[in-house]
DNA sequence: TTATCCCGCCACCGC
DNA sequence: GCGGTGGCGGGATAA
């Protein structure tokens, strides 16, 4: 296989001659690109089903290529299998139910394993029943587009090769920011998360590899943005969500421009945030930037402060209908505002703040908050006028 | 140098 | 045996 493929490779691109011109550039190649042709072409009213081969000449792609972005794809809800080489199109709709079904599921996996080196990697089983379900209702009615999609191609005794798919990887990489709360992953740590046996190099760089296939698709549908770490510049991927697709549509200006925004300018960049419905006591620092070194250890942090109790976990969720992950404040659980409590003094902002500011046991989390604070007194006295709110370092 | 990821081989599966 | 599917990793390109 490797001498075939280096022959392969020898002839077209080192000497820009055969198949490939001598212009050939490969960004015009990228999953990503030919993700957004792909939709290009088929979402939209009236398109009902789409065929491997058709969408393959149309795009001027092998069919390899089409699969990598229909496994993405389907994995997400967007499409469904019909049949042999015809999928059905379901469109952007399905997407937020899809994004709550993974949550759902992510963090009731998260609660349960999270000590699990490998944390979204044990609900194989679980998502492939549903998944099952799904596929079979699918085949006849339209309406089950918010099931969590099945994976195509996957046997239920294939599980060795299911837990490799393409599909599968992608949902738990999809979880992964639905359920940690992580503002901010790299490949590399996403690989080491989803995969477990962190290792294995091998199994290591073939995963990155793959993670960067799902994330060109997911960027190209802005789901995600690649971003790069503040401090370390190492490359990594911000989630974006809904929100993100929404407004690739309505406002591509505002997105560009916030791309361009810096770290420190975060703060107020609020329409960007992935969508959640998270209230407003959630605090700059809950969706901060977290170096993925850290992400281990805040993990376990939160774990235990997560794991109190389920009632107090159940109670925690009814008041805020919020959850706040792996890197939840480590008070967050001690210092939740009754219902009496909100009555109380609700224009006291400076005791308030005092009372809710996050002990993060981490220092860099530490130092990231009173960043963020600085930049909200900044902001408040700059645009709002207002006191700013002293820190507490 | 490192990050990115295209490309196509080939194993697996159902028919 | 055959065609559809998709895991996999070499190695080229981009940054």
């Amino acid at each position: 296989m490797a001498l075939l493929s280096s022959n392969s490779k020898d002839s077209s691109s080192c000497v820009p001659s055969g198949s490939r011109d001598s212009n050939y550039c490969r960004k015009q190649k990228s999953l990503g690109l030919l993700c957004s042709n792909f939709l290009s072409l088929y979402d939209r009213d009236g398109i009902d089903t789409i065929g491997l081969d058709d969408a393959a000449a149309r795009l001027g792609v092998e069919r390899r290529r089409i699969y990598d972005i229909v496994n993405v794809l389907e994995s997400i809800g967007l499409l469904t299998k019909k049949a042999k080489n015809r999928y059905s199109w379901k469109g952007f709709g399905v997407i937020p139910k899809t994004l709550q079904l993974l949550k759902q599921e992510g963090l009731k996996e998260s609660y349960t394993s999270f000590e699990d080196p490998l944390p979204f990697k044990v609900l194989d089983d679980e998502v492939d029943e549903k998944f099952q379900s799904s596929n079979n209702s699918s085949q006849t009615d339209k309406s089950n587009a918010s099931s969590v999609p099945k994976i195509p191609g996957l046997g239920a005794s294939k599980s060795e090769r299911k837990e490799k798919s393409l599909g599968l990887l992608t949902q738990n990489f999809v979880k992964l920011f639905l359920c940690s709360e992580v503002e901010m992953i790299s490949l590399d740590e996403a690989a080491k998360i989803l995969l477990g046996d962190a290792h294995d190099m091998s199994m290591m760089r073939t995963k990155v590899r793959r993670l960067y296939d799902i994330a060109n698709v997911l960027s190209s549908m802005n789901f995600i943005e690649k971003t790069h770490h503040p401090e370390t510049r190492k490359p990594a991927f911000r989630w974006l969500g809904m929100k993100g697709k929404s407004q690739m549509a309505s406002t591509n200006a505002l997105i560009l421009e916030s791309k361009k925004r810096t770290f420190g300018t975060e703060l107020t960049n609020t329409s960007l945030k992935r969508c959640r419905g998270a209230p407003s006591l959630n605090t700059a620092a809950d969706q901060a930037t977290i170096t993925p070194s850290q992400i281990r250890a805040e993990c376990m942090t939160a774990k235990k402060a997560v794991d109190v109790s389920d009632s107090e976990k159940g109670s925690l969720q009814n008041v805020q209908n919020y959850h706040y992950g792996p890197f939840a404040p480590i008070n967050v659980l001690k210092t939740q505002p009754s219902s009496n409590d909100e009555r109380k003094q609700p224009r006291d902002w400076e005791s308030l703040a005092k009372a809710h500011t996050p002990q993060y046991h981490n220092q860099a989390l530490r130092d990231l908050f009173c960043h963020y604070m600085e930049a909200w007194g900044s902001w408040c006295s700059e645009v709002a006028g207002k006191n700013p709110i002293q820190l507490q370092s």
